[in-house]
DNA sequence: CGGTATGTTGATATGTTTCAAATCAGGTGG
DNA sequence: CCACCTGATTTGAAACATATCAACATACCG
């Protein structure tokens, strides 16, 4: 597995440029980040944090996508967050980490020591509103699968999942809204540590939606939506709007 | 039901002055708040804001508990919050709410116009950045309440909201670490729509905990925890710590 | 080309829900 | 002060969904 730090000389060249928590910055305030910023990367399956450890840096997701886990004594894992290209991990005025944080892909780090960044909080004002922001996102999505783990069945379950998972893919690739494909990216082990499930509860899930035409597909992770609307109407929810 | 507004000629002598959004600002900073905050009261029961409503106005929870929930087409109901005194109720840049807010019990909120709200975290940095650690130990408190949610038995849920509700009343009444006793301060139903379970269930667990001695109650509400550790032991979690 | 991860399928066990009925607590009016 | 009413809670029996245990199939990778 190889990695290289992408060809940026400034924050101008970033993917994630206007999505992440720099995204508010003025040119000047850009300048100030820069000079702290680093890479890091981390290949798929490794782990960033341990829940515990000191957290010494907090940072951006560059490029790909990574995992916030909760784990019980007895070994039961519950996903908590998953957080993908522009979404920021770690959080100022906190000494440790209490979630495991796993690259489940390839994964690209843009980083700041924790202690430099929060007086860079303070300083300038739009990575701290821009973070609050994004926290509150972040919190509506964490409530809205509460109302997935703790009230739905496993079938709406996937549903949920699937469809998420398919509505950003329409986000990120205008064209067709019918008709959408895609590659799961994750395993069937973390679909189910997401959904509160086991792997054996979603591969029958999974095998029931596409024998009933919701979804398709041959191989395990190139997943088809032949109507999205239909998908939706599986997932308990409304589907209108 | 009656309500009086509180006494409170100036925010100093607020009981929330030094633990809500405003507990960071200088004597210069509050007094803007308060040329621009209202007091408004709920009877229990009564609701706050309904899921898609306008979201006019943002505040505080000065006095008594409020809920958020998500509820499906069906009816089935998920709590995703419980607002207690000091909590900030909605969120600022965000046209309506996506959960119903009610008042569990009889309900005094400190509240601002979310325009001028908004206007005033981008002037007053102490607003944002205070409401950005509780946006952020929020996120936290859901991220618990996931794992709960997804992978605890029916017994362990109960046991962790005890746990929950019977740590905080410890942290409010200095005194004696053992021999816990607080009153519930919600219905069965209302932990039922916490914990992602049906009333019955509830109750079985709830008669199971006291059969076990875990707790001991006569009045429904009245619950005792002679030794909170061995209820903590029921949660899942490790006990250390 | 074997070996290991990952995923699927089947049979059974278990925990929670559902449906139904009984009990209890608090408030009201006679 | 008591009988009654109502909503909240408890209890029981049966149905159901998901977990568990076990075997097998498939894809991945050196």
């Amino acid at each position: 597995m190889t990695f290289s730090v992408p060809n940026m000389k400034s924050c101008t060249d970033c993917p994630i440029r206007y999505n992440a928590v720099c995204s508010k910055c003025e040119p000047d305030e850009i300048e100030i980040l820069e000079q702290i910023k680093y890479y890091r990367s981390f290949a798929a399956g490794q782990t960033v944090f341990f829940a515990g450890d000191l957290l010494e840096f907090v940072g951006s997701i560059v490029s790909g996508v990574a995992s916030l886990t909760r784990t019980l004594p007895d070994g039961r894992v519950q996903m908590v967050g998953l957080l993908l290209p522009a979404d920021f991990m770690g959080r100022p005025n906190r000494e440790t980490i209490d979630t495991d944080i796993v690259a489940e892909t390839d994964l690209m780090l843009c980083c700041f020591r924790r202690k430099p960044f929060e007086k860079l909080i303070e300083q300038t004002p739009h990575v701290g509103q821009r973070l609050l922001e994004m926290t509150l996102d972040e919190l509506d999505a964490a409530r809205e699968w509460m109302l997935v783990l703790g009230r739905k069945t496993a079938r709406e379950k996937i549903a949920s999942l699937l469809y998420m998972i398919a509505t950003r893919m329409v986000k990120l690739t205008p064209g067709a809204p019918e008709k959408i494909s895609f590659i799961l990216p994750i395993t069937r082990e973390t679909m189910a540590n997401y959904l509160g499930l086991t792997i054996e509860t979603v591969s029958r899930q999974m095998t029931a939606l596409k024998k009933d035409g919701i979804i398709a597909f041959d191989d395990r992770r190139d997943i088809k939506v032949p109507d999205i609307d239909v998908l939706k109407a599986e997932t308990g929810e409304d589907v209108y709007s």
